[in-house]
RNA sequence: GGGCCCGUGGCUCAGCCUGGUUAGAGCGCUCGCCUGAUAAGCGAGAGGUCCGGGGUUCGAACCCCCGCGGGCCCA
């Protein structure tokens, strides 16, 4: 084994092994075998060429609980899905050929636009597909579903006219979303807020000569269609007499928010003429603001109408455009309003906008308060900051207009929606029960057309003669050749004849490419076209993706699930959060704090990426800290040395793998190996529930903390016992059994360094796999001792406790002192030392150990001159002098006649016994003897040349098993006893004390004495 | 205005669901130790109003309420 972990050599080594010996595809036979089904839909990525620290963290946890399901004998369903179509690709095509809006799309040609976004699409799914290999996620990457192809296609298709079956299939007119830069509809998870600065406008609607109502807006541009005024019914308007300039004017508005408005319209005096609630207020006509400018709107009525949306803000009475928003077409269509819409696709003034006609809504805005101020309308003109929408892909201010849209009525089926996330399995739980089931309970139809030409087709043919429909739900209903037909402009050429003799053409728009994904757990099986695989597996057991997906493809799935089959694709879901900076905020290009999961994994390996990304709480937003993860990859420098350590010995040893029935297990091997079952224990479990951090800390607990710190170091003496020695055979059977088992466990966490190890540690010792992922994942065994862990947790911290006397004392461990006593009150602590006292004597390094209830220390008082001081006074050196000569002390002094509490004018200190030194644990004391006496100093002095001897062995570059002679200018008396033992420890044939021979030589100093060490190696001489 | 989540040493995070020793870990810092796992490793120390306030309880980081701060989403 290499001496230094070297992440890229062993991920290039695996890497290659996997490929050339088809790893991933025996995997998958052998899943293929079982009956036990696990369901898993990947959440499509979007193709956009690369993936990021967040796509890499989702699949990273894909890839794991796969792993892990394999392992447990399931066959698992690992198809990974691409999201091609939409308006992020068609925006990054039309930004490739410099095109600004639709006509250039028309003039270049739908089907040469339709090439470049599929080839864009393509290219950027293979590059892609190699971000993810490299990750070590293994999905069937040859296999992926596609929702470009036609079998996916299909399923969208059935889809919607399932749908129409059951009447959920609307078009109509509504006022939606809109980006005028891509001139079309978008979804409401389809829109960005984010701050911006706008108009905030106060305007005066005249009633009657000097009579206005005010109101309010930010969108001077909407004013042209306004169709009418809300108030609320139950709230109070005033009618006020107001004086500015000279004038006198009449104001409506809510009276409670009159003195604001009023003093932003800078007026001077003002009173209440008349208050009135909002319902009296119905019928009031007013006049056109802009009935010059625009013309049209001479054909309408104005007046004022109730409306319980309606809020007492601003001036509390609110314009009313049923042609730009929401609660205005509503209202509007309740009461018999115009849908009056001036402004086209591109978010430009219409001829019937009169004066504006040409206009960009945003030009017109300025123009419209310049009109309104010239025509003394403006009340007051501010701006104000606040959420904007904005288009999700080319970033656009969204405007609200009214058009005709295709719609899913899922509003209709919210209930059941809610019923069936009531059934799902969320983790964590707040996810689905509180979250999502809020955002479902405010869903609203939704619009699944798209005027635009990238997307699945929207499978509506309309008659052109009687407007009769048809939805077509099977590709095969049409002619078409191969995987890819079916796509603009090549399906608008499709026509079907109707019963009433006339063609049926099909509307243009394309679909919400959020409906694309909505499918997937059908359109990845590629149902309804084929059947069985669907009846077998549906619905998912399992997604998992990242908590800005409620809104996005946890909800797209259930809509159209619910429409499909009336019933959740999905059995659980793990929701997770988003990448941060270390900071905590966004990453993004230009705050300049993007990290690329390339970059990660360049410095640290992909084991230790996929560790560092997989150890805190998944839903929890990760800050990215490159301190926290290099640190993985210092712990998995931990575990490769533990192994590596083992190895050394092992392979020397030709050892082959027994069972631990066959040896006579030390108590730390019984320990180590109840630690390891609970650790397979909390794996199990945790993985089963989705907890994938606890197992990366447990893990890592174990095996460096448990493992390597404390177990290696128990076993070193076994480990350099001679060759059959039946304890080192028992350390190494554990060692083995600890190492396989281990690895097996957290394989899929860590692909590469588990399958190197199990590649060339355990298949060196026993009869193996060709991989560790043919493996089973390990069951759990039987062999937890409670007590035994506990034993040796007390074992750690006495050892703890008398390091940290050790380091009071400044006594070397390597020094051997004489005893340890341990003080406690509780029972279990000496039937625990009894259990591991042999470990606790070689550890701490101390001859005796002993257990006692109470340590008898001396107590000593010492006066509290603080409180003596004040207290006595002059007196005070007479009441010291009279403590002293007491000899015994009780809980009270008595002091010429007065009675003082001892605890308040004494200060009680122990004073330990000549040599000892106290140390803490969490059941009591620790006392250390620290005094040596000419035993131990022969001992001490024998280990301090053993271990210079060892230095200089490995400064001449000797091999471990290589002899030597050794002379050291001593004197011999100083280590008498030991001699044997420090030629045994350095393999020396032959120790003189005295004078130095030859030899490589070194001056050394113990304990201020100064003498010289010689060695001669001993080439080809062999014991 | 509403919903959800988060707030624990300088930093990154466990613990909270299911209340109970002296609240843990890693990094960083200081001081040491060990060493044929060695271009590593280990220990100790310092460092905490568990965001604040109230409540429930014998007992609250944990449960409840009210605030404050941050994030996401909605209006």
């Amino acid at each position: 084994m290499p001496s230094v972990y070297h992440p890229k050599d062993v991920e290039r080594e695996i890497e290659e092994f996997w490929k050339s010996n088809n790893i991933y595809k025996l995997v998958k036979d052998k899943s293929a075998k079982s009956k036990k089904k696990f369901y898993f839909v990947d959440g499509p990525p979007y193709t956009t060429g690369r993936i990021h620290l967040g796509t890499a963290w989702n699949k990273v946890i894909k890839d794991t609980i796969l792993r892990f399901r394999r392992m447990r004998g399931y066959n698992v369903t690992d198809t990974p899905g691409w999201d091609m179509h939409g308006l992020p690709i068609e925006v990054k095509v039309e930004q490739e050929l410099g095109f600004k809006t639709k006509r250039d799309i028309e003039s270049f040609g739908i089907d040469k636009f339709i090439k470049k976004c599929m080839n864009y699409a393509l290219e950027n799914k293979e590059a892609m597909t190699d971000q993810f290999k490299m990750l070590g996620v293994w999905m069937d990457w040859e296999n992926p579903y596609m929702t470009i192809k036609a079998d996916y296609i299909n399923a969208a298709w059935w889809t919607v006219f399932k749908a129409h079956e059951r009447g959920l299939l609307e078009r109509k007119k509504m006022v939606v979303n809109w980006c005028p830069r891509c001139e079309t509809a978008l979804a409401d998870a389809e829109i960005e807020y984010w701050d911006e600065e706008d108009p905030s406008i106060y305007v005066k609607f005249p009633v009657s000569d000097n009579t206005y109502i005010v109101i309010w807006t930010t969108t001077p541009w909407t004013l042209p269609a306004n169709m009418a005024v809300a108030v609320h019914p139950a709230l109070e308007y005033a009618k006020i007499k107001a004086m500015k300039d000279g004038r006198i004017e009449y104001l409506i508005m809510a009276k409670e928010l009159a003195k604001s408005v009023l003093e932003k319209g800078e007026y001077e005096v003002y009173e209440i003429v008349e208050t009135r609630l909002g319902e009296d207020l119905v019928g009031l006509g007013y006049q056109h603001p802009l009935v010059d400018e625009v013309p049209l709107q001479k054909n309408w009525k104005h007046a004022v109408y109730m409306a319980e949306f309606v809020t007492a803000e601003n001036t509390g009475c609110v314009h009313v455009a049923p042609g730009h928003g929401l609660e205005d077409y509503e209202l509007g269509t309740e009461v018999g309003l115009e849908v009056f819409n001036p402004v086209d696709d591109r978010g430009v003034f219409t001829e019937q906008a009169g004066k504006y006609a040409g206009l960009s809504v945003k030009e017109a805005n300025k123009i419209i308060i310049e009109d309104l101020k010239n025509k003394g309308l403006l009340l007051a003109e501010e701006t104000i900051v606040h959420r904007y929408g904005h288009c999700w892909r080319c970033k656009s201010p969204i405007i609200y207009r009214a058009t005709e849209q295709w719609f899913l009525n899922v509003s209709e089926l919210k209930d059941l929606m809610i019923d069936e996330i009531d059934k799902v399995w969320w983790i964590p739980e707040w996810a689905g029960m509180s979250r999502f089931k809020d955002w479902v309970g405010n869903a609203k139809d939704w619009c699944i057309s798209r005027q635009r030409y990238w997307g699945i087709p929207i499978p509506v043919w309309i008659c052109e003669k009687c407007k009769k429909m048809k939805v077509v739900g099977n590709i095969d209903e049409i002619d078409w050749q191969n995987d890819l037909d079916l796509h603009r402009p090549k399906i608008d050429k499709v026509t079907f004849d109707c019963e009433c003799g006339g063609t049926m053409r099909r509307v243009e728009d394309v679909f919400d490419v959020w409906f694309d994904s909505g499918v997937a757990s059908w359109g990845t099986l590629a149902y309804p076209r084929f059947k069985d695989e669907f009846n077998r597996l549906w619905p998912a057991d399992f997604i998992t993706e990242g908590h800005d997906q409620t809104r996005g493809w946890f909800y797209s799935q259930l809509g159209a699930s619910v429409i499909a089959f009336s019933k959740a694709p999905y059995k659980a879901v793990l929701m997770h959060g988003f990448t941060l900076d270390e900071h905590g905020r966004k990453m993004s290009k230009s705050l300049g704090n993007v990290v690329e999961p390339e970059e990660v994994v360049e410095k640290i390996g992909v084991d230790s990426f996929r560790l560092y990304v997989l150890s805190s709480a998944l839903w929890e937003d990760l800050r990215f800290s490159w301190d926290e993860a290099k640190n993985y990859n210092r712990l998995l420098n931990i575990v490769w040395n533990a192994i590596r350590f083992a190895y050394t010995y092992m392979s020397l040893d030709k050892y082959k793998a027994k069972s631990i029935d066959e040896v006579e297990l030390a108590i730390e091997d019984k320990w180590i190996i109840s630690r390891l079952e609970s650790l397979n224990k909390l794996a199990l479990d945790a993985l089963e529930n989705y907890q994938l951090h606890k197992v990366v800390r447990a893990f890592f607990n174990f095996f460096v903390e448990d493992f390597s710190r404390w177990y290696i170091q128990l076993i070193r003496p076994r480990v350099w016992e001679e060759r059959d020695s039946p304890s080192k055979i028992a350390a190494y059977t554990t060692v083995f059994r600890v190492v396989d088992k281990a690895m097996r466990i957290i394989s899929p966490y860590m692909p590469y360094l588990a399958e190197w190890i199990y590649q060339h540690f355990v298949k060196e010792f026993r009869d193996a796999k060709e991989s560790i992922f043919l493996e089973e994942f390990p069951e759990p065994e039987d062999l937890i001792d409670e007590e035994l862990e506990k034993a040796m947790e007390l074992a750690r911290e006495i050892f703890e406790a008398a390091s940290n006397a050790r380091q009071k004392a400044r006594r070397k461990l390597r020094w051997p002192l004489k005893k340890l006593i341990i003080e406690s009150e509780d029972e279990s602590v000496s039937k625990a030392v009894k259990l591991v006292e042999r470990i606790i004597k070689s550890q701490c390094n101390v001859k005796e150990v002993k257990v006692i209830n109470k340590f008898e220390k001396e107590v000593v008082y010492k006066p509290n001159y603080k409180v003596i001081g004040p207290l006595l006074k002059e007196k005070s050196k007479e009441f010291i002098r009279h403590i002293e000569s007491l000899d015994e002390i009780g809980e009270y002094v008595e002091f010429e006649g007065q009675r003082f509490k001892a605890d308040e004018v004494l200060i009680k200190e122990y004073k330990l016994p000549d040599g000892f030194v106290e140390a803490e644990f969490t059941k009591g004391n620790v006392y250390l003897y620290i005094e040596l006496d000419d035993e131990l100093k022969k001992e001490a002095y024998a280990r301090e040349l053993v271990r210079r001897i060892q230095e200089m062995r490995k400064e001449m570059d000797l091999n471990v098993e290589e002899f030597i002679e050794v002379y050291v200018s001593l004197d011999a008396k100083l280590v008498e006893g030991w001699q044997d033992y420090i030629k045994n420890e350095t393999r020396a044939i032959k120790l003189r004390f005295g004078e130095i021979d030859e030899g490589y030589t070194r001056e050394w100093k113990i304990d201020g004495l100064k003498f010289k060490v010689a060695i001669k190696r001993l080439d080809g001489i062999i014991k």
